[in-house]
DNA sequence: CAGATTTAATTGACTAGAGCAACTAAATAA
DNA sequence: TTATTTAGTTGCTCTAGTCAATTAAATCTG
């Protein structure tokens, strides 16, 4: 009789299998009222979480055939979802990437899907969500899930309450590590409308960084002139620092600013911002003026840093050094 | 910043979400192996968890379009897996059951599932695993997983094992309950040694009762004549009670009687089996012969019970008074 | 009880989604 | 240089499934 309970380990873990298989059937059925089928928002899902990649690669973690695959990235790339440019580095593959539409959609799927987990979580106590998600964790690490291999957050147009994070974040986070007071979220507040208000989504844009859930970064690339264009409000949140969001960020408007005719990029910072500071003379800005200056209750040095657009040479841009 | 927590228990949800359905599509791969589609396994699995069922029911549950189904059925019953009968209460209807065929086919797939299981739980520690398990059944829990709606138990054919099993359950039971010494497992184990040695898959069989993994229940069809076939070792195991598995037990045994074109159907027992002389007589058994005696060092009433099993009538045996 | 409606099951027509194999072209190894 | 491997594409095929129409029995309704 020892193994009994062997038996019945294996009997419960098999009635948790068709438990959840159901649950997931009713789950995954938020999907039909998309006009993507399951895989293909399985691939928009990875494309939004890395940056750039290739078929193989992505036929390799869903595990698609190759055909279905390079038949369905034709189809999404004339639907306008994602881009597909040849590989300088290797003429057989293409690099593949969201196009602005694909974010769009990503963000709407993600979206409904997080409003489908919300309502059903929003059914229970806050104490049965805890026990939840305790479990959930305790099956996955039992499981050993592996760490999900990609970047662990990802990246999205603005959507209603976002400015309004991006506003608070700013007041609360430059407080807290440089002192500064009130009259910075004032000016981030008075800069962050007036983006919006003038907004223009062919020429501007923002990308608010999400990780599990939450906001965890923003960037702008507002229209100074049609030859320049503005990048501002960088935050990265303390708890996500160190996963190059804040790099990432930074190269998202530089590639859109490309795409869209710009020749010069320019950004206005302060001395003290030392991270920041790192990722822009990686992505080949330069700074072209500094001045001391007294705002926020301290005594601070602003610097005006510029990055030429044109690509120099055939490689690409100066700033490539990863 | 209230629902923070709120945002992070849903991508800790949606994150297990896809854990999960990696790790399942990995567990449903092993259905690959077998020639029937994963489709046609959950509705063979239905079916051996079901006494009888109809299409339409089946459909349902299992949320199936009716045409596909139909067809589905069909091509199980042209493989001998099922058996429709038409239902005499309900012309349009047919009734459904897996033959013996379908359930050697299931305890085969059930087996190859179990094992899978089995080897996947193998790896972790007995700690690890009753974590495992405690974590779903918290998951369930809160879920709100409505307990199975189905009989919690299923009938299968013997296996390798189950013959000790009946044995030593018929020794341990019989001693507990009414003080029976050991000479009553050397009579049972006798039985049954002689039922397998002599075993005749057409004209005999045995059925095991399995309840989460366990046995619970046996009850064995031997063939004393052309014309009359022996009941024996009916056994259900105490925590199994109270769930018909005795008298489904019973009903297969005549149903098969009947199918081999037995005329009689022949049964010992002893008086202080109240419970298993009640369902006997449910299903039609008439004591036939009593008669006193002293056995396994106890004063017993054997009792010899007979079922006529040619139908007297149009609606069928006499038995069916449920 | 006749006729209308509903229900159980089947059949026909169709297709999305996927898999397999053959092929092209570029990259890499021998 | 030639052979082999790799990335991606295309043609062919087929399974698993949907949807609508049909048949026949059962049930409801006035």
């Amino acid at each position: 009789m020892d193994d009994s309970g062997f038996a019945q380990r294996v009997a419960a873990v098999r009635r948790f299998n068709r438990f959840y298989t159901r649950r997931i059937g009713v789950l995954l059925e938020g999907h039909l009222s998309s006009p993507y089928s399951l895989t293909e928002v399985r691939v928009i899902y990875e494309l939004a979480h890395r940056d750039e990649t290739t078929a193989t690669a992505l036929a390799k973690y869903l595990d698609l055939d190759p055909g279905y695959l390079s038949r369905l990235l034709r189809k999404l790339a004339n639907l306008g979802q994602i881009e597909k440019t040849p590989s300088a580095r290797d003429g057989r593959q293409s690099l593949l990437r969201l196009t602005d539409s694909g974010r769009d959609t990503f963000a709407t799927l993600n979206a409904r899907s997080a409003a489908e987990i919300g309502a059903m979580l929003d059914e229970l106590s806050a104490v049965e969500q805890a026990r939840l998600v305790e479990a959930m964790g305790v099956v996955e690490d039992v499981l050993g899930a592996e760490p999900e291999p990609k970047a662990p957050y990802l990246l999205r147009p603005h959507q209603p309450g976002d400015i309004g994070w991006v506003i608070q974040r700013h007041g609360v986070l430059y407080a807290r590590e440089f002192g500064w007071d009130e009259r910075f979220e004032a000016l981030v507040a008075g800069v962050a409308a007036a983006f919006v208000e003038n907004f223009d989504s062919r020429a501007e844009r923002c990308w608010i960084a999400e990780k599990d859930g939450e906001n965890v970064g923003s960037v702008f690339l507002a229209r100074q002139s049609d030859e320049v264009a503005k990048l501002r409000l960088l935050l990265v949140e303390p708890k996500a620092r160190g996963l190059g969001i804040g790099r990432r960020l930074v190269d998202e408007c530089i590639r859109f600013a490309r795409s869209r005719g710009y020749k010069t990029m320019t950004l206005w910072t302060n001395s003290v911002l030392t991270a920041a500071r790192h990722i822009y003379r990686d992505a080949g800005f330069r700074m072209v003026h500094s001045e001391p200056h007294q705002s926020f209750g301290q005594d601070l040095v602003s610097e005006t840093w510029e990055l030429d657009l044109r690509p120099t040479d055939g490689t690409g841009s100066p700033g490539q050094a990863r």
